[in-house]
DNA sequence: GTCTATACCTTGATAGAC
DNA sequence: GTCTATCAAGGTATAGAC
Protein backbone atom coordinates (compact mmCIF):
# COMPACT_ATOMS: atom_id res chain seq x y z
CA UNK A 1 0.00 0.00 0.00
CA UNK A 2 3.06 2.53 -0.97
CA UNK A 3 1.76 3.50 -4.04
CA UNK A 4 -0.58 6.03 -2.89
CA UNK A 5 1.79 7.15 0.20
CA UNK A 6 4.67 7.41 -2.12
CA UNK A 7 2.30 9.27 -3.82
CA UNK A 8 1.90 12.53 -1.25
CA UNK A 9 5.23 11.92 -0.64
CA UNK A 10 6.61 12.79 -3.94
CA UNK A 11 3.78 15.58 -4.12
CA UNK A 12 4.63 17.10 -1.11
CA UNK A 13 8.21 17.16 -2.14
CA UNK A 14 7.15 18.43 -5.63
CA UNK A 15 5.39 21.61 -3.55
CA UNK A 16 8.02 21.85 -1.54
CA UNK A 17 10.76 22.11 -4.00
CA UNK A 18 8.98 25.15 -5.40
CA UNK A 19 8.15 27.34 -2.46
CA UNK A 20 11.17 26.59 -1.04
CA UNK A 21 12.68 28.04 -4.07
CA UNK A 22 10.27 30.14 -4.74
CA UNK A 23 10.39 32.05 -1.44
CA UNK A 24 13.50 30.69 0.61
CA UNK A 25 13.48 27.56 3.09
CA UNK A 26 13.21 30.01 5.83
CA UNK A 27 10.13 32.08 4.60
CA UNK A 28 8.41 28.96 3.24
CA UNK A 29 6.04 27.44 6.61
CA UNK A 30 4.06 24.48 6.34
CA UNK A 31 0.72 26.62 5.79
CA UNK A 32 2.16 27.63 2.86
CA UNK A 33 2.86 24.34 1.83
CA UNK A 34 -0.23 22.89 2.80
CA UNK A 35 -2.42 26.20 1.07
CA UNK A 36 -0.32 25.69 -2.43
CA UNK A 37 -0.25 21.74 -2.17
CA UNK A 38 -3.61 21.02 -1.42
CA UNK A 39 -2.15 18.44 1.38
CA UNK A 40 -3.17 19.11 4.83
CA UNK A 41 -0.39 20.39 7.24
CA UNK A 42 -0.37 17.55 10.00
CA UNK A 43 -0.07 15.19 7.42
CA UNK A 44 3.44 16.84 6.08
CA UNK A 45 4.96 15.22 9.56
CA UNK A 46 3.84 11.42 8.48
CA UNK A 47 6.23 11.41 5.87
CA UNK A 48 8.79 13.71 7.00
CA UNK A 49 10.02 13.90 10.91
CA UNK A 50 10.49 17.89 10.37
CA UNK A 51 10.97 20.63 8.08
CA UNK A 52 14.64 19.43 7.71
CA UNK A 53 13.93 16.29 6.52
CA UNK A 54 11.46 17.49 3.77
CA UNK A 55 14.40 19.98 2.85
CA UNK A 56 16.71 16.93 2.66
CA UNK A 57 14.64 14.82 0.45
CA UNK A 58 13.90 18.13 -1.78
CA UNK A 59 17.53 18.50 -2.11
CA UNK A 60 17.95 14.48 -2.81
CA UNK A 61 15.41 14.91 -5.48
CA UNK A 62 17.21 17.35 -7.41
CA UNK A 63 20.19 15.76 -7.29
CA UNK A 64 18.81 12.60 -8.70
CA UNK A 65 17.23 14.17 -11.31
CA UNK A 66 20.22 16.52 -11.77
CA UNK A 67 22.16 12.78 -12.45
CA UNK A 68 19.40 11.84 -14.47
CA UNK A 69 20.26 14.88 -16.80
CA UNK A 70 24.29 14.77 -17.08
CA UNK A 71 24.03 11.58 -17.35
CA UNK A 72 21.77 11.66 -20.64
CA UNK A 73 23.45 14.23 -22.32
CA UNK A 74 27.02 12.03 -21.08
CA UNK A 75 25.33 8.96 -23.13
CA UNK A 76 23.75 10.46 -26.18
CA UNK A 77 26.18 13.58 -27.51
CA UNK A 78 29.22 12.69 -28.89
CA UNK A 79 30.81 16.32 -29.65
CA UNK A 80 32.52 16.99 -25.67
CA UNK A 81 32.55 20.80 -26.51
CA UNK A 82 28.66 20.58 -27.60
CA UNK A 83 27.84 18.21 -23.98
CA UNK A 84 29.28 21.22 -22.14
CA UNK A 85 27.45 23.46 -24.17
CA UNK A 86 24.72 22.09 -22.89
CA UNK A 87 25.08 23.51 -19.45
CA UNK A 88 25.04 26.98 -19.94
CA UNK A 89 22.41 26.45 -22.46
CA UNK A 90 20.53 25.40 -19.05
CA UNK A 91 21.11 28.36 -17.15
CA UNK A 92 19.97 30.08 -20.70
CA UNK A 93 16.51 28.31 -20.59
CA UNK A 94 15.73 29.20 -17.17
CA UNK A 95 16.87 32.32 -16.85
CA UNK A 96 13.71 34.37 -16.13
CA UNK A 97 13.56 32.13 -12.86
CA UNK A 98 16.95 33.28 -12.27
CA UNK A 99 16.86 36.54 -12.31
CA UNK A 100 13.50 36.26 -10.04
CA UNK A 101 14.43 33.62 -7.63
CA UNK A 102 18.13 33.42 -8.35
CA UNK A 103 20.25 29.47 -8.68
CA UNK A 104 18.34 27.40 -6.75
CA UNK A 105 21.30 25.65 -5.45
CA UNK A 106 23.20 28.96 -4.69
CA UNK A 107 20.15 30.74 -2.55
CA UNK A 108 19.80 27.77 -0.80
CA UNK A 109 23.65 27.48 -0.34
CA UNK A 110 23.57 30.73 1.37
CA UNK A 111 20.52 29.87 3.75
CA UNK A 112 21.87 26.84 4.47
CA UNK A 113 25.73 27.71 5.64
CA UNK A 114 24.15 30.19 8.51
CA UNK A 115 21.61 28.78 10.07
CA UNK A 116 21.36 25.04 8.78
CA UNK A 117 24.84 23.66 8.03
CA UNK A 118 23.46 19.77 7.94
CA UNK A 119 22.30 20.14 4.65
CA UNK A 120 25.92 21.85 3.24
CA UNK A 121 27.32 18.32 2.56
CA UNK A 122 24.33 16.97 0.38
CA UNK A 123 24.38 20.64 -1.62
CA UNK A 124 28.34 20.59 -1.92
CA UNK A 125 27.45 17.22 -3.55
CA UNK A 126 25.69 18.69 -6.14
CA UNK A 127 27.56 21.28 -6.97
CA UNK A 128 30.48 18.81 -7.12
CA UNK A 129 28.53 16.29 -9.58
CA UNK A 130 28.21 19.75 -12.05
CA UNK A 131 31.75 20.40 -11.20
CA UNK A 132 32.92 16.82 -11.89
CA UNK A 133 30.54 16.40 -15.24
CA UNK A 134 32.32 19.52 -16.39
CA UNK A 135 35.92 18.48 -16.05
CA UNK A 136 35.53 14.79 -17.76
CA UNK A 137 33.94 16.78 -20.91
CA UNK A 138 37.11 19.07 -20.63
CA UNK A 139 39.32 15.67 -20.38
CA UNK A 140 38.01 14.30 -22.98
CA UNK A 141 38.78 17.03 -25.14
CA UNK A 142 42.10 16.48 -24.02
CA UNK A 143 42.81 18.90 -21.16
CA UNK A 144 45.06 17.31 -18.63
CA UNK A 145 42.98 16.10 -15.29
CA UNK A 146 44.19 18.98 -13.09
CA UNK A 147 43.77 21.99 -15.34
CA UNK A 148 40.02 20.58 -16.23
CA UNK A 149 39.22 20.86 -12.56
CA UNK A 150 40.47 23.96 -12.60
CA UNK A 151 38.46 25.18 -15.60
CA UNK A 152 35.20 23.48 -14.72
CA UNK A 153 35.21 25.47 -11.44
CA UNK A 154 36.18 28.41 -13.26
CA UNK A 155 32.98 27.73 -15.15
CA UNK A 156 30.56 26.79 -12.41
CA UNK A 157 31.70 29.71 -10.42
CA UNK A 158 30.69 32.26 -13.76
CA UNK A 159 27.50 30.40 -13.82
CA UNK A 160 26.81 31.06 -9.93
CA UNK A 161 28.28 34.69 -10.09
CA UNK A 162 26.08 35.17 -13.21
CA UNK A 163 23.06 33.91 -10.67
CA UNK A 164 23.89 36.38 -7.95
CA UNK A 165 24.07 39.41 -10.13
CA UNK A 166 20.99 39.24 -12.46
CA UNK A 167 18.80 38.22 -9.35
CA UNK A 168 20.50 41.43 -7.59
CA UNK A 169 20.56 43.86 -11.24
CA UNK A 170 17.01 42.44 -11.63
CA UNK A 171 18.93 41.83 -15.22
CA UNK A 172 18.60 38.93 -17.63
CA UNK A 173 21.27 40.73 -19.64
CA UNK A 174 23.91 39.31 -17.19
CA UNK A 175 22.76 35.55 -17.72
CA UNK A 176 23.08 36.47 -21.66
CA UNK A 177 26.54 37.67 -21.10
CA UNK A 178 27.68 34.83 -19.02
CA UNK A 179 26.21 32.27 -21.90
CA UNK A 180 28.40 34.43 -24.09
CA UNK A 181 31.30 33.93 -22.12
CA UNK A 182 31.37 30.86 -21.51
CA UNK A 183 30.68 29.64 -24.54
CA UNK A 184 33.36 31.58 -26.20
CA UNK A 185 35.54 29.93 -23.67
CA UNK A 186 34.84 26.42 -24.51
CA UNK A 187 35.42 27.07 -28.33
CA UNK A 188 38.74 27.54 -27.12
CA UNK A 189 39.51 24.66 -25.47
CA UNK B 1 21.85 65.99 22.66
CA UNK B 2 21.86 63.34 19.68
CA UNK B 3 25.76 62.15 20.48
CA UNK B 4 24.39 59.65 22.70
CA UNK B 5 21.59 58.52 21.09
CA UNK B 6 23.99 58.56 17.43
CA UNK B 7 25.85 56.42 19.44
CA UNK B 8 23.89 53.69 20.60
CA UNK B 9 22.06 53.75 17.10
CA UNK B 10 25.59 53.32 15.90
CA UNK B 11 25.81 50.02 18.63
CA UNK B 12 23.04 48.35 16.99
CA UNK B 13 24.01 48.82 13.24
CA UNK B 14 27.12 47.38 14.27
CA UNK B 15 25.64 44.51 16.15
CA UNK B 16 23.19 44.19 13.16
CA UNK B 17 25.63 44.06 10.76
CA UNK B 18 27.70 41.48 12.07
CA UNK B 19 24.53 39.06 13.07
CA UNK B 20 22.70 39.89 9.70
CA UNK B 21 26.13 38.52 8.25
CA UNK B 22 27.06 35.50 10.32
CA UNK B 23 23.47 34.39 11.31
CA UNK B 24 21.27 35.60 8.29
CA UNK B 25 18.79 38.26 8.21
CA UNK B 26 15.83 36.45 9.06
CA UNK B 27 17.58 33.98 11.40
CA UNK B 28 18.82 36.30 13.40
CA UNK B 29 16.37 38.02 16.08
CA UNK B 30 16.18 40.81 18.00
CA UNK B 31 16.22 38.52 21.10
CA UNK B 32 19.89 37.88 19.47
CA UNK B 33 20.70 40.89 19.56
CA UNK B 34 20.04 41.84 22.44
CA UNK B 35 22.02 39.33 23.65
CA UNK B 36 25.24 39.90 21.97
CA UNK B 37 24.83 44.04 21.99
CA UNK B 38 23.35 44.39 25.11
CA UNK B 39 21.44 46.90 24.29
CA UNK B 40 17.74 45.97 25.39
CA UNK B 41 15.21 44.55 22.82
CA UNK B 42 12.75 47.43 23.34
CA UNK B 43 15.39 50.25 22.72
CA UNK B 44 15.55 48.99 19.08
CA UNK B 45 12.13 49.97 18.44
CA UNK B 46 12.80 53.67 19.48
CA UNK B 47 15.87 53.78 17.14
CA UNK B 48 14.31 51.38 13.83
CA UNK B 49 10.57 51.37 12.69
CA UNK B 50 10.76 48.11 11.93
CA UNK B 51 13.87 44.85 11.25
CA UNK B 52 13.29 45.94 7.99
CA UNK B 53 14.62 49.87 8.41
CA UNK B 54 17.07 48.29 10.26
CA UNK B 55 18.63 46.13 7.74
CA UNK B 56 18.07 49.12 5.31
CA UNK B 57 20.63 50.87 7.85
CA UNK B 58 22.49 48.03 8.10
CA UNK B 59 23.08 48.32 4.44
CA UNK B 60 23.94 51.85 3.61
CA UNK B 61 26.48 51.86 6.89
CA UNK B 62 28.28 49.08 4.38
CA UNK B 63 27.66 51.38 1.40
CA UNK B 64 28.99 54.28 2.91
CA UNK B 65 31.91 52.07 4.14
CA UNK B 66 32.76 50.98 0.94
CA UNK B 67 32.62 54.13 -0.87
CA UNK B 68 35.16 55.38 1.47
CA UNK B 69 37.16 52.86 0.70
CA UNK B 70 37.01 52.82 -2.94
CA UNK B 71 37.85 56.12 -3.61
CA UNK B 72 40.35 56.23 -1.13
CA UNK B 73 42.14 53.33 -3.44
CA UNK B 74 41.26 55.88 -6.29
CA UNK B 75 43.12 58.81 -4.98
CA UNK B 76 46.10 57.19 -3.73
CA UNK B 77 47.12 54.80 -5.73
CA UNK B 78 48.76 55.99 -8.94
CA UNK B 79 48.95 52.74 -11.03
CA UNK B 80 45.13 51.35 -12.45
CA UNK B 81 46.47 47.58 -12.47
CA UNK B 82 47.08 48.01 -8.98
CA UNK B 83 43.94 49.73 -7.79
CA UNK B 84 41.70 46.47 -9.63
CA UNK B 85 44.19 44.10 -7.89
CA UNK B 86 42.88 45.78 -4.33
CA UNK B 87 39.61 44.13 -5.24
CA UNK B 88 41.20 40.46 -5.25
CA UNK B 89 42.77 41.14 -2.47
CA UNK B 90 40.21 42.29 -0.33
CA UNK B 91 38.40 38.80 -1.24
CA UNK B 92 41.86 37.01 -0.51
CA UNK B 93 42.23 38.53 3.01
CA UNK B 94 38.50 38.30 4.06
CA UNK B 95 38.79 34.68 2.63
CA UNK B 96 37.75 32.47 6.41
CA UNK B 97 34.70 34.96 6.19
CA UNK B 98 33.65 34.00 2.97
CA UNK B 99 34.09 30.32 3.61
CA UNK B 100 32.22 30.57 6.98
CA UNK B 101 29.63 32.69 5.77
CA UNK B 102 29.30 33.57 2.30
CA UNK B 103 29.59 37.33 0.72
CA UNK B 104 28.05 39.87 2.57
CA UNK B 105 26.58 41.00 -0.10
CA UNK B 106 25.60 38.19 -2.35
CA UNK B 107 23.82 36.25 0.28
CA UNK B 108 21.96 38.87 1.86
CA UNK B 109 20.54 39.13 -2.24
CA UNK B 110 19.93 35.25 -1.77
CA UNK B 111 17.86 36.38 1.52
CA UNK B 112 16.08 39.45 -0.05
CA UNK B 113 15.33 38.65 -4.16
CA UNK B 114 12.94 36.29 -2.23
CA UNK B 115 10.94 37.26 0.90
CA UNK B 116 12.23 41.33 0.83
CA UNK B 117 12.07 42.64 -2.50
CA UNK B 118 12.16 46.09 -0.76
CA UNK B 119 15.93 45.92 -0.37
CA UNK B 120 16.92 45.27 -3.64
CA UNK B 121 17.61 48.54 -5.31
CA UNK B 122 19.83 48.96 -2.32
CA UNK B 123 21.88 45.97 -2.70
CA UNK B 124 22.05 46.43 -6.67
CA UNK B 125 23.40 50.04 -6.37
CA UNK B 126 25.99 48.77 -3.91
CA UNK B 127 26.99 45.92 -6.16
CA UNK B 128 26.61 48.49 -9.45
CA UNK B 129 29.18 51.17 -7.17
CA UNK B 130 31.46 47.82 -7.23
CA UNK B 131 31.11 47.54 -11.04
CA UNK B 132 31.11 50.90 -12.38
CA UNK B 133 34.56 51.15 -9.83
CA UNK B 134 36.41 48.51 -11.81
CA UNK B 135 35.01 49.93 -15.27
CA UNK B 136 36.61 53.14 -14.27
CA UNK B 137 39.63 51.36 -13.67
CA UNK B 138 39.95 49.38 -16.98
CA UNK B 139 38.83 53.04 -19.11
CA UNK B 140 42.01 54.46 -17.59
CA UNK B 141 43.94 51.37 -18.75
CA UNK B 142 42.81 52.21 -22.38
CA UNK B 143 39.70 49.54 -22.65
CA UNK B 144 36.64 50.81 -24.58
CA UNK B 145 33.70 52.10 -21.55
CA UNK B 146 31.36 49.05 -22.97
CA UNK B 147 33.97 46.04 -23.09
CA UNK B 148 35.29 47.82 -19.61
CA UNK B 149 31.76 47.33 -18.28
CA UNK B 150 31.49 43.51 -19.31
CA UNK B 151 35.17 42.69 -17.84
CA UNK B 152 33.96 45.01 -14.63
CA UNK B 153 30.55 42.55 -14.29
CA UNK B 154 32.94 39.59 -15.40
CA UNK B 155 35.23 40.09 -12.55
CA UNK B 156 32.20 40.71 -9.98
CA UNK B 157 30.44 37.63 -11.37
CA UNK B 158 33.75 35.56 -10.42
CA UNK B 159 34.25 36.91 -7.04
CA UNK B 160 30.14 36.00 -6.32
CA UNK B 161 30.82 32.57 -7.96
CA UNK B 162 33.64 31.97 -5.83
CA UNK B 163 31.71 33.11 -2.81
CA UNK B 164 29.15 30.42 -2.96
CA UNK B 165 31.40 27.93 -3.99
CA UNK B 166 33.96 28.56 -1.28
CA UNK B 167 31.08 28.55 1.44
CA UNK B 168 29.47 25.57 -0.64
CA UNK B 169 32.11 23.06 -0.03
CA UNK B 170 33.95 24.54 3.00
CA UNK B 171 37.31 25.31 0.79
CA UNK B 172 39.53 28.45 0.67
CA UNK B 173 41.06 26.79 -2.37
CA UNK B 174 38.17 28.35 -4.03
CA UNK B 175 39.02 31.59 -3.04
CA UNK B 176 42.67 31.28 -3.52
CA UNK B 177 41.86 30.34 -7.38
CA UNK B 178 39.37 32.83 -8.15
CA UNK B 179 42.46 35.49 -6.80
CA UNK B 180 44.69 33.91 -9.34
CA UNK B 181 42.81 33.95 -12.10
CA UNK B 182 41.63 37.70 -11.34
CA UNK B 183 44.84 38.71 -11.09
CA UNK B 184 46.48 36.84 -14.44
CA UNK B 185 43.60 38.52 -16.26
CA UNK B 186 44.38 41.93 -14.95
CA UNK B 187 47.84 41.44 -15.78
CA UNK B 188 46.52 40.83 -19.48
CA UNK B 189 44.88 44.37 -19.26
C1' DG C 1 -2.52 6.20 6.46
C1' DT C 2 -4.85 10.55 6.55
C1' DC C 3 -6.55 14.61 8.52
C1' DT C 4 -8.20 17.92 12.56
C1' DA C 5 -7.40 20.27 16.43
C1' DT C 6 -4.32 22.14 19.25
C1' DA C 7 -0.10 22.68 22.30
C1' DC C 8 3.87 25.22 22.86
C1' DC C 9 7.25 28.40 21.62
C1' DT C 10 9.48 32.35 19.51
C1' DT C 11 8.95 36.16 16.84
C1' DG C 12 8.41 41.20 15.78
C1' DA C 13 6.26 44.85 17.81
C1' DT C 14 3.88 47.97 21.49
C1' DA C 15 2.59 50.33 25.91
C1' DG C 16 3.91 52.66 29.43
C1' DA C 17 7.01 53.18 33.74
C1' DC C 18 11.07 55.52 34.74
C1' DG D 1 15.57 58.76 25.80
C1' DT D 2 15.90 54.29 27.89
C1' DC D 3 14.26 50.04 29.49
C1' DT D 4 10.62 46.41 31.35
C1' DA D 5 6.73 43.88 30.70
C1' DT D 6 3.74 42.15 27.68
C1' DC D 7 0.99 41.39 23.33
C1' DA D 8 -0.92 39.17 19.22
C1' DA D 9 0.46 36.42 15.41
C1' DG D 10 2.40 32.82 13.34
C1' DG D 11 5.80 29.15 13.49
C1' DT D 12 6.90 23.98 14.10
C1' DA D 13 5.45 19.99 15.92
C1' DT D 14 2.24 16.56 18.28
C1' DA D 15 -1.92 13.90 19.93
C1' DG D 16 -5.41 11.50 18.70
C1' DA D 17 -9.95 10.90 15.95
C1' DC D 18 -11.16 8.74 11.85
Amino acid sequence: MNTKGQKIRAKIIGAANRLFYQRGFQAASFSDLARESGIPKGNYYFHFKAKEDLLAAVIQDRSDRLKIQLDHWRDTIENPKERLRRTSRMIERSRDDLVAYGCPLGTLVAETVKSHPSHKNQLAEMLRMIENWMAEQMVDLGLEPDQARRRARAFLGIMQGAAVLAAAYGDADVIAQAVHDLDTEIDTL
